[in-house]
DNA sequence: GTCTATATAGCGATAGAC
DNA sequence: GTCTATCGCTATATAGAC
């Protein structure tokens, strides 16, 4: 536990001061889920982190895998509604927006509120961790909102970058995701690898920084498979 | 299990055809570690994969978590050499060289582990994993190797990025490595998300998309704070 | 709605025969 | 070096009192 920065981990604290026993036990689920895998946060743990009886989560949700999914729910829904409503209005300033734009409308939803939303640097890297899980079940959850997201956004970008082919654009898309998903979740890797002179807290240049390096990338020339090497 | 890309998991099979128990008792933990996960990975599973007995892990390795570090540094040690070599070469053809050939030396040994040796894919998912995991120990086997990368690597992109701030070296650093890892464990997301379009089995196209994507992220005019925009 | 007590199952680890 | 049997522990889940 060297790095602050990493685990915000109060283990016996209660995770919120919510009157409700349901939203105590998401936010304690979800602070375990992202520092402890959903395999190791036990029910135990859940509960005595939100001040509740070993009963209640399956009073509440039946199972320890609903909770999971409620957890993911609860914040993915107005995450990605968040991005659609970004593009919408970047699309009504402009029939053919800038892939900055575009870019930003991505990645500034997820960095806001893993700075922004009380526990949100917590979800991030659960879900970061999510990404990676084996169990189809939950990967799904995130996936299945995303796909719309996927399609509204390749639509986008296939407006702004009419000359890039749609098998390069898709696997530009696929590159951004990586860095955006790295940089919410594990972004305290990046205080630490660059000891310490790169602040994840920074949510302004943070975002610049990673619109402006993502857009670079986009708008790179389209690559040719056989090219003539001009050198 | 839609995807055949996805899990290529052959549940009761031998991983491997070694007549060496530990060689086969790696390659089974190695292969479930990938797709479900460290912790939901049994011993009994791991040993009745290997076909081998349930004693065997503690015989071998004394026990399960080292077990996972020798997984870990089986082959973490050869690719991160390998980087260090490609990058030796590229400094010693050009002293200053195009960022595009550091970023190949730092890209092209993941992606062709994941597509060429035998486990690679299973590997690099399972470190995508352990990125993520809040594990400690196993994270920082990871880390540990990678800190002299970073290291080696960074330095090399000032030499060739010198107008660009050290610390917006390293955020790009992070980015990249998000996209890499991202791309390396998850390459079969991209194939799902794109409805087939794109094929993560082709490694040249592969790495060549992604170090001309990384490449002009890199190469992106470096951000200024307050900008007065042009525009 | 919250509690205690417990059922049922799976885990890592080990002892000791072969 | 490989086997069987088992210990000690923790997990999820549930039944039933309050």
């Amino acid at each position: 536990m060297a790095d602050p920065l990493e685990a915000p981990h109060r283990a016996n604290a209660e995770p919120s001061d919510s009157p409700d026993t349901k939203t105590n036990l998401l936010d304690a689920a979800e602070n375990l889920f992202a520092h402890e895998g959903v395999h190791r946060a036990s029910l135990r743990a859940i509960t005595q982190s939100a001040g509740a009886n070993l009963a209640a989560v399956h009073y509440h949700f039946g199972s320890k895998e609903a909770l999971v999914r409620e957890v993911l729910a609860r914040r993915l829904g107005p995450l990605n509604r968040r991005r659609i409503e970004l593009l919408d209005q970047v699309e009504a300033a402009d029939a053919m927006p800038a892939v900055k734009d575009i870019v930003r409308a991505f990645v500034q939803p997820t960095l806001e509120m893993v700075q922004r939303e009380r526990g949100g640097h917590a979800f991030a890297r659960f879900v970061c961790r999510t990404f990676s899980e084996p169990d189809e079940s939950f990967r799904d959850i995130v996936l299945e909102q995303f796909r719309d997201i996927v399609a509204r956004f390749t639509t986008a970008f296939e407006r702004s970058l009419p000359d890039l082919p749609r098998e390069e654009l898709f696997w530009r898309f696929h590159f951004m995701v990586g860095s955006m998903v790295h940089t919410a979740g594990l972004g305290f890797l990046a205080h630490r690898l660059s000891d310490g002179l790169c602040n994840p807290t920074d949510l302004d240049g943070l975002t610049t920084r990673l619109v402006r390096f993502l857009t670079a990338g986009l708008e790179a020339k389209a690559t040719a498979i056989q090219e003539a090497d001009p050198g």
